[in-house]
DNA sequence: CGGGATCCTTACGGATACTG
DNA sequence: CAGTATCCGTAAGGATCCCG
């Protein structure tokens, strides 16, 4: 499943410390030695990048909200920043806005289904801090 | 496995889309409604983040690199940005710095335990974006 | 209600030149 | 070799006010 790249000349150091990087860098995309719109980490972290993003996605995860209901849930974010945020979302196709008729006007919010792709890596988010604050803990 | 958090109102919304969001936000620190730097996934966010960083990362979990190494591997990446990235991760006790005596001065840096915990963090990075891709990809 | 338009300030990444 | 010291342009985040 690794595809077609011939010698796999990525594994060596075998015994090291781990036995290959073959799953670090599964193919050819994440073997770049620069950050490349392409590749998919570089996606994923578009997608998880600019303050509030991982909050406004954690509260989409839950179901489609409006506009408001996303600045009642998070308090102390601007309106500005949320239209920001939203906007790239958008923009990356991994939210979509709904206007419902009627006033006042009422827009929905919801993941796609390549936004809900995210959930995984919100919940690795959560998973790798957790075990960095665990091996960083004060020794008792 | 949620640990102690007594009546778990967190879990309405069953079967709208996921039937809980207990593996999303497992405990009381993932509750937050702004970016507070104890939260987890305020954690992990700050290992990952700054441009170059991942990449960097990725080095480093193939084994111990001196700083010449990683400029070599990351051509496109200046010494200035590199000693930025190092001196962050080394401030969050991600990575440790040795000395190697003689001359030329030779310096290593390797992962620490923590900064192992961030593996398969970037191994859900890769493939959260790879997913989103394919979710995102054309038709045919 | 759901934004758009400004303005401001700081943080960040990159380039270049220099040093122990 | 392994950085440090400057300088700079841009972009990001936030505050405030306004509008359909």
């Amino acid at each position: 499943m690794v595809g077609t790249h011939g010698t796999s000349e990525a594994k060596r150091l075998v015994g090291h410390q781990t036995e290959t990087d073959a799953e670090l860098v599964p193919d050819a995309r994440g073997r770049t030695n620069r950050p490349e719109p392409g590749c998919p980490v570089e996606v994923a972290l578009a997608a998880i990048s600019g303050r509030w993003a991982t909050l406004v996605l954690r509260e989409l995860m839950h179901g489609p909200h409006s506009f408001g209901e996303l600045r009642a849930s998070l308090p102390s974010l601007t309106a500005k920043v949320l239209t920001d945020r939203l906007g790239e979302l958008l923009a990356q196709g991994l939210i979509a806005k709904d206007r419902l008729p009627g006033f006042p006007v009422r827009t929905s919010y919801r993941l796609t289904e390549a936004g809900m792709e995210l959930r995984p890596l919100l919940i690795a988010l959560y998973d790798a801090g957790s075990r960095v604050l665990a091996a960083l803990a004060p020794r008792d």
